[in-house]
DNA sequence: ATCTAAAAATAAACACTGTTTATTAATTTT
DNA sequence: AAAATTAATAAACAGTGTTTATTTTTAGAT
């Protein structure tokens, strides 16, 4: 009597292919333009059986949420391998900036919008883990930074919080079109890629005066 | 023959009210539940009519954006008195991060969202005059720092680029709830302003450090 | 004061959105 | 083969931004 087996296998299958449609859109589309009619159109189902693998559209992006972190964490698995504290920190920089820009939408998903975090909360089951994770990679960095005599007798979680926040403002200001609407950068990706890098240097610049 | 005249003050005087309440029901309900109709409610006409006076919602997101830029200004301009730079420097972010704690909903239409940058990008006539405004006052400030022995021989405008990208992704963390589910501050606002502020410490010792 | 032309306001519609409910189709169990 | 359960859907609800055709109001000329 494997029916109930099979059925339940269905059901991760289905959850599964309405799941890659919805990123496919979602990067196709980015945030606002997804619609349930549109994953339910691109899965060739009507857009009430959504609702029968999903409570809601939150959860979908609960989903897609999860995945793009996943996806994060596999960008920063390499960097795992560098001895140097420091240089290591500044790849991390480097990775997660990369990653922002390559994948706007899915940094949006990830860190810009307050949707996710919302419902989130409402979720009591999985506590932001892998959220918090990559923070305390962060932080273990910059602990072993400190012991390399790096900044310090400065708190290191404050440190990673400083640094975190550092990061994000620059990839948000860049996603949200905030850099290139300062000075010379008129809508010129290039020029805003230059003055992300060059920024993110003078970040480095400032660090690294921070040893003894 | 004034009735030309009248009828422009009419018009003139039709938008601040539409705006008015447009603003009112921003700060009441928020970016997304905002509505045309909602607004036309308010001000006691057919949603349609609202067309003859904007030509659509971003007009009158523009708008706003533009006097969220005033509101912004004015918190700015008792600083100019302060004569020393860096104290200048420092009050500028926390009176930066004042505004953007107590007006979530306001900085997120001037810093975060993208929608208004794409509509401005559209407008070919005001450059973000404003935000250019606001952005020269940091680097002129940046470089009086410079001159009293801060920060030397970093680019003031990279500089100041660094520094808007720090408190901007301090505020951005914090409005959009990702500081909230870091760690211990399980949504405790008091817990949150804390970190916010203890990041911000770090890092004015972190740019103190760098005189001479 | 009346009629006409211009201006202002609107009702209704269009094409969307997320979500729910009642109904139909398919599948499993008896 | 019939009954019971499960899956899928059509249709509706309440909402969105925006456009168009229509009506109401206003202004100027007779």
């Amino acid at each position: 009597m494997g029916v109930k087996e099979r059925k339940e296998r269905d059901k991760v299958e289905m959850k599964d292919k309405i799941l890659q449609s919805a990123h496919k859109l979602f990067l196709e589309k980015g945030f606002d333009r997804i619609s349930i009619r549109n994953i339910a159109e691109a899965v060739e189902y009507s857009p009430a059986t959504i609702y029968l693998y999903f409570k809601d559209k939150n959860e979908i992006f609960h989903a897609l949420h999860q995945q793009g972190f996943g996806i994060l964490n596999q960008h920063f698995q390499p960097l795992a391998q560098i001895v140097d504290p420091f240089e290591r920190l500044n790849k991390m920089g480097k990775v997660y900036i990369q990653f922002a820009t390559t994948n706007p939408d899915i940094y949006e998903l990830l860190f810009i919008r307050s949707e996710p975090m919302e419902h989130l909360a409402s979720c009591i089951d999985d506590q932001w883990m892998e959220g918090d994770r990559a923070f305390d990679v962060l932080i273990h960095t910059v602990t072993e930074c400190q012991q390399h005599g790096y900044f310090k007798e400065l708190d290191p979680q404050n440190m990673a919080m400083m640094i975190w926040s550092f990061i994000h403002g620059l990839c948000a200001l860049g996603i949200s079109k905030h850099i290139a609407h300062v000075k010379e950068a008129r809508d010129n990706q290039l020029v805003v890629d230059a003055i992300m890098a060059d920024t993110f240097s003078t970040f480095q610049c400032v660090l690294e005066r921070l040893k003894d």
